[in-house]
DNA sequence: ATATGCGGGAGAG
DNA sequence: CTCTCCCGCATAT
């Protein structure tokens, strides 16, 4: 049933006999019509980052994407993935992100913004009507996938947690305390008792980690993941543990660091937690489509493996309408593709040089406006998405995750191919511009250089200033 | 501290 | 008028 209504419409379908499974990775010109029980759709959620947007109608919700943020140099995190950070929806917040340096490379960190939608970012709307919530979403993205929002909550309540168990051990020995800050493994060690996301051997590794690129040997650190639990359900418990399996190995690898930051808090460090999110997979297991499936994978992982090789082509091929029906290209979709294959087929690092051929095409409008529509203003209540999101079907994604992530993990090159888009500085996003971060900026920057510096610095050589750091 | 929503208002077309 | 974007405000986590 193709989708014959537009959520301007006066008057939309009434009583859908089918309720669309809640996609997290919404893509294309996208009609779905959700159950007004379903939580992640009361609450507006997508793994995109959008941020709400006045349309003037209260009626009608419209949200645009954020984009990504990315490190400016697209530095190869150590598992071969690029970091891709979810931008913080709060303006102010967005801000304080970008001022920050990639916690890889501690080069900065750029805001790469949407503009999927005929230059402009990509829009979704959403609108209750009755026991239906209608969403469409107008544009494809032109931007790799950011961390998906549990994902980005995860990482910051793991951060929260390593702070807040950090303080604690220093309360108990205060005097040290400082000194052994940053340098003192034995601070790190200590800390990382009290981290629920370490296990002995993480510990070990930390302090030993001499090689933490070393993907970490075998273990189930299936533990993490409970802790962070990520409100997705339970049914994707399975592909959790297999997806997590795979990546486990890595996130161990980050997660010493990130125990070790006590403040830091850099973003992605923070990553330990990623295990947790491995179960990202479970969000694209929402999706109905294939393709989401893989989409899981990368945006699951800012900084895994796996999450990389997909964006790149996986953009360029998107199949913003070919999806899985849910699509419904009809009217727009011309446009978008071409777009989008000029612009993945760019190289990341290159981004501005890049031609403009993304902006190529010109702002042609598209209706994206939400009429007035005489319906009743809805408030979805606030909901929390503990629960499961919703049915995950898709098993076979155990498939691809296992493919993907053992891929991921030595894609490193391929990666930065695939991964390369070309951004033109054009159309760079003001907010993005005058915050531009350099790389020397922050002091927290500098710690993470410190701390990753050691591990990374190979990477990018630039390690050595970070020691002055001194946060 | 952030995420979200709302709504005024500016500015471009 | 239509739209996007910016801004501040308020509320909920």
């Amino acid at each position: 049933m193709k989708q014959t209504w537009d959520i301007n419409d006066p008057k939309l379908p009434q009583e859908p006999k089918h309720f669309d499974a809640f996609q997290e990775w919404p893509d294309g010109y996208v009609r779905l019509i959700y159950s007004s029980e379903e939580k992640n759709a009361q609450r507006h959620l997508s793994g995109w980052a959008m941020r709400n947007t006045n349309n003037h109608n209260c009626q009608i919700l419209k949200k645009s994407c954020l984009g990504v943020v990315v490190c400016a140099r697209s530095c190869a995190l150590p598992g071969g993935a690029r970091l891709q950070l979810r931008p913080a929806i709060c303006d102010k917040a967005r801000q304080k992100q970008q001022k920050k340096a990639c916690p890889n490379c501690n080069s900065a960190l750029e805001l790469i913004p949407c503009r999927g939608h005929s230059g402009y970012p990509v829009t979704n709307f959403w609108r209750l009507d009755g026991k239906a919530i209608f969403f469409q979403a107008k544009g494809v993205h032109d931007h790799p996938r950011p961390e998906s929002k549990s994902e980005a909550e995860a990482r910051r309540s793991a951060i929260k947690k390593q702070m807040s168990s950090y303080h604690h051990s220093q309360k108990k020995r205060p005097l040290n305390s400082e000194a052994g800050r940053y340098h003192d493994s034995s601070s790190y060690t200590n800390n990382l008792q009290n981290f629920p996301c370490m296990d002995g051997q993480e510990r070990v590794g930390i302090i030993t980690d001499s090689n933490f690129s070393i993907p970490a040997q075998s273990y189930p650190s299936l533990q993490n993941t409970d802790l962070y639990k990520v409100p997705y359900d339970s049914a994707s418990s399975q592909e959790d543990q297999l997806s997590s399996y795979p990546k486990c190995p890595n996130p161990r690898i980050y997660m010493p660091r990130p125990c070790s930051y006590e403040f830091g808090v850099p973003t992605f460090i923070s990553s330990s937690p990623y295990p947790t999110f491995y179960k990202d997979l479970t969000s694209p297991a929402t999706d109905a489509d294939p393709l989401s499936l893989n989409g899981s994978h990368y945006s699951t992982v800012t900084t895994h493996d796996k999450s990389f090789d997909n964006p790149g082509r996986h953009y360029g091929l998107k199949p913003a309408w070919g999806k899985t029906g849910s699509g419904d290209q009809g009217d727009y979709g011309q446009m978008q593709t071409s777009a989008n294959h000029a612009y993945y087929s760019g190289d990341y690092p290159c981004r501005y040089s890049a031609s403009p051929a993304p902006i190529a095409p010109p702002l042609q409008t598209v209706i994206t406006t939400t009429t007035k529509v005489s319906y009743q203003a809805y408030k979805p209540p606030a909901l929390k998405y503990s629960d499961n999101l919703c049915d995950v079907k898709n098993l076979q994604s155990y498939t691809h995750v296992a493919e993907n992530v053992s891929g991921a993990i030595y894609s490193g090159m391929k990666i930065q191919e695939d991964f390369g888009m070309v951004k033109s500085a054009l159309l760079y996003q003001h907010d993005s511009i005058p915050t531009k971060p350099k790389p020397a900026e922050s002091m927290e920057s500098y710690r993470y250089g410190l701390l990753l510096g050691n591990s990374y610095a190979e990477h990018e050589g630039q390690t050595l200033w970070f020691e002055t750091a001194e946060y």
